[in-house]
DNA sequence: ACTCTTTCTTGATCTAAGTCAATTTTTTGT
DNA sequence: ACAAAAAATTGACTTAGATCAAGAAAGAGT
């Protein structure tokens, strides 16, 4: 658990490589460690906050409400990332928001402070467009990934991410199923149904939440 | 049709607010009015082309394809827009490509020209920014209405988005009912029982291509 | 150890949308 | 105006995944 916001801002990946005079420059304008507790607010629908949000500690989900009131996932954050979006540069109304999904700390930069700095930081600006750039990048795939793939393909792609983060065929899952699902746009019911698919064709082992991929 | 490089980037909204000073920046380093007939290909996956396209004329689609060959449309670039993406910032490898679906000219200019100007320019920077952060947010809503609408709410949305924009009722669709149905991510055989619900709904009233909407 | 709550599983059923195939309508080229 | 090509419609069938409902298993609190 960080305790400065030097050192949460210096942790977040897509500050860290900025040289410590620009991580300065954005210490001092960020807003220091607020604490929200698991299922409380960061920003609502229409709230005119407007403001960089770096997680320090815990996990943040960022959702969409649409007419009928059906919330959808868009991601969730993890300690060191960063809401780019939350109409930082543009206007339009967003109609997302956030929510602790663990009791989480975070640090704010309001979007004003950012934009002056932006100005008088050429090397800042290029910096954030090729963070925009990424993310970019990472939501086209997961479109693409959501419209041609079917839901096995897409669990088995998790699956094989995760053994290929912990170098291990072997592994628990470290959220519950039920999330899984939620992650991977499918209901639960499905998720199951998926796993015991994969465990008759003899792709996966599986007890409880530990798995072993064949 | 426009025939000088300077109007091809006046045009196009993304750029015609900036100072007439930073267009001609821009003319200076594009590459002028490039032809590609129908069909064929301005980039295709893992080429390293690098360059930011502005379409003069015609209409340009920006797919992509999956392991087994399946293409999705990911939009179609028309007249004086601009492919912001293409792997403009970053380096990460696209696996997407760009083919001109009717007879097009472009206008491109170099990423290395671009990023050049931008460190020059912090004005153009957070200009681009801004660009970025519209685009981002456009495809976050589309994804999120791909997966929360169902085909027959994006239909009816789409219909209204045409009688809103012409400030009428009815109108003519400008595109085929094949391209509207691959636009939203369904099959012609769809779409046409989706209208045919429509009418017997008497939501609309249809005869070829003209739409009155009740 | 024993509730109470939440997660997970399983079965039965439903539905939106895709696929395949055949036909009709519309558009295009000459 | 006519032939050829492309687009649109229709029907029969399949399928992935959701929904509803009911149990089983696991976890948490006392």
């Amino acid at each position: 658990m960080s305790h400065s916001a030097f050192a949460c801002i210096k942790a977040a990946p897509i500050f860290s490589q900025l040289p410590d005079m620009l991580i300065e420059a954005l210490v001092k304008i960020s807003i220091h460690q607020k604490q929200y507790a698991a299922g409380s607010y960061i920003y609502e629908p229409d709230d005119d906050l407007s403001a960089l949000i770096i997680v320090d500690t815990g996990k943040i989900d960022v959702l969409n409400v649409n007419e009928n009131g059906k919330e959808l996932l868009l991601y969730t954050l993890h300690s060191h990332q960063v809401d780019v979006e939350s109409s930082l540069f543009t206007d339009a109304l967003h109609h997302h928001f956030a929510r602790a999904k663990t009791d989480s700390s975070v640090c704010m930069i309001r979007r004003t402070d950012f934009q002056n700095l932006l100005q008088e930081n050429p090397k800042l600006s290029l910096h954030m467009l090729n963070v925009y750039g990424e993310r970019l990048t990472e939501l086209e795939q997961r479109q693409i990934s959501l419209s041609l793939q079917s839901a096995d393909e897409r669990l088995l792609k998790y699956l094989h991410e995760i053994a290929a983060i912990q170098m291990n065929n072997t592994f628990e899952l470290a959220i519950t199923k039920k999330e899984l699902a939620v992650s991977l746009h499918i209901t639960p019911e499905t998720l199951s149904r998926l796993f015991k698919k994969l465990v008759t064709n003899g792709t996966i082992i599986l007890d409880k939440r530990k798995i072993i991929l064949l």
